[in-house]
DNA sequence: AAGTCACGCAACCGCAAAAAA
DNA sequence: GTTTTTTGCGGTTGCGTGACT
């Protein structure tokens, strides 16, 4: 243990990087491939700390980085993220391809946290700032829900990152990783189907929800998908399904995952539409009972899932006796009186938001959070 | 036109975990 | 098992720039 000198070494520059030093770091870099940070610097001829270039390199320099404005489903995904997982930019930024988790901090200082306080949103707990609003109606209950999904969602992600990490460490290249049968060493989702098509998709995700969504819906249909246990059923009325994301650190030998869900979000596209239409619909409480499997660890996670107050009614989804038809995003948005949703037709169901709404809005917030996150399909969001 | 302010972003700092010796 | 080194992460700072007065 112990801390690196690095930068308080004399004579190492600091600041602003010129674009000679970018080039050199570049070069260095597709010739050698980064090795050893702290040696870096003078093997590529510059007077910077392996930590400088490092970060140079991550942030700014690497091929992979997408730069420019967030868009509306992005900045969706880092609000649900933040909400789930705190301030674990790293965590949020493996859901966000091409993004670092720098930019996502940054964006999240600037924008969004601004935004969602503007609203009246703690951007902190994501809850509202009267949180007597919540105890009235059971709504402290759902937060609760959320909050275990969180944690066991953190762990997984602590999981995935590892995962990711030493995937990363066996390649140069994201694309060299994936198999041709798509069961590949990294992140830990369910895998869907081994036939799974190559997709252009860039997405990186797999996500205890969409785990969820593809489980249920192949518990329902049979399928050889999710090591999915139906407690007392297949996923029908009452079942307590067991969605088992198995995991392992290089191999197939222990299990099935696949890296970022690259292939799986088709199949769960399809299978949200079962999701909701055998699930959610329930009036039950239905109980969720997932586990992780590691070599390092195993997380379980046993808790009620309680999505009476989800009932789905044709297109709309009430929460309470609020009908929500509208997802997160646009109530954020329209709050926010600073942008408006391309989609005009829905705007006005919104009670011309900039605050009119607020106390409804901050009622509905951590519902509407968990209506995006259960009802996205990966056509909806980044995530899903 | 000049000064001030607010904002966005790149980069730095320090801590802690992971890996190596 | 312990110590040292490296890497990763999150918080914070400071500079550049545009808007405003």
């Amino acid at each position: 243990m112990g801390r690196s000198p690095c930068c308080d070494k004399v004579g190492l520059k600091k600041g602003p990087w010129t674009p000679e030093e970018d080039q050199k770091l570049l070069a260095y870099i597709e010739e050698h491939g980064h090795g050893s940070w702290r040696a870096l610097p003078a093997k590529a001829g510059l007077q910077r700390c392996g930590k400088s270039c490092r970060l140079r390199w991550t942030n700014y320099l690497r091929p992979d980085i997408k730069r420019g404005k967030f868009s509306l489903q992005e900045e969706q995904t880092i609000i649900q993220l933040h909400a789930l997982l705190g301030n674990r930019w790293s965590a949020i930024a493996t859901h966000l391809p091409k993004r670092t988790d720098n930019e996502i901090k940054n964006y999240w200082n600037t924008h969004l946290k601004k935004r969602l306080a503007k609203m009246g949103i703690d951007p902190v707990t994501h809850k509202p700032k009267n949180d007597a609003l919540l105890s009235s109606d059971g709504q402290s209950k759902n937060a609760a829900n959320l909050s275990h999904m969180a944690q066991w969602e953190s762990a997984r992600l602590e999981a995935e990152a590892r995962l990711v990490r030493e995937s990363k460490l066996r390649s140069h290249s994201f694309q060299e990783q994936l198999s041709p049968t798509g069961y590949v060493s990294g992140s830990g989702s369910g895998s869907v189907s081994a036939s799974a098509s190559t997709s252009a998709q860039p997405q990186q995700c797999v996500d205890v929800l969409k785990a969820w969504n593809g489980g249920w819906s192949k518990s329902s249909e049979g399928g050889n998908g999710l090591n999915t246990t139906g407690i007392g059923g297949t996923g029908g009325e009452n079942s307590i399904p067991m969605i088992e994301l198995v995991g392992t650190s290089g191999s197939s030998e222990t299990g099935i995952i696949k890296e970022e869900g690259e292939h799986d979000w088709k199949n769960l596209r399809n299978s949200s539409h079962h999701y909701h239409h055998h699930h959610l619909m329930h009036e039950n409480t239905v109980s969720l009972t997932s586990s992780l499997h590691h070599p390092d660890m195993t997380i379980s996670m046993e808790g009620p899932w309680t999505p009476e107050f989800l009932k789905l009614s044709s297109s709309h989804i009430h929460v309470g006796n609020v009908d929500i038809e509208e997802g997160f995003t646009s109530l954020l948005l329209n709050d926010s009186g600073e942008r408006s949703l391309s989609d005009s037709g829905k705007d006005s169901d919104n009670s011309g938001g900039s605050g009119n709404d607020c106390y409804e809005d901050n009622k509905n917030y951590w519902n509407s959070i968990l209506y995006n996150l259960v009802n996205s399909s990966p056509t909806d969001s980044p995530m899903f």
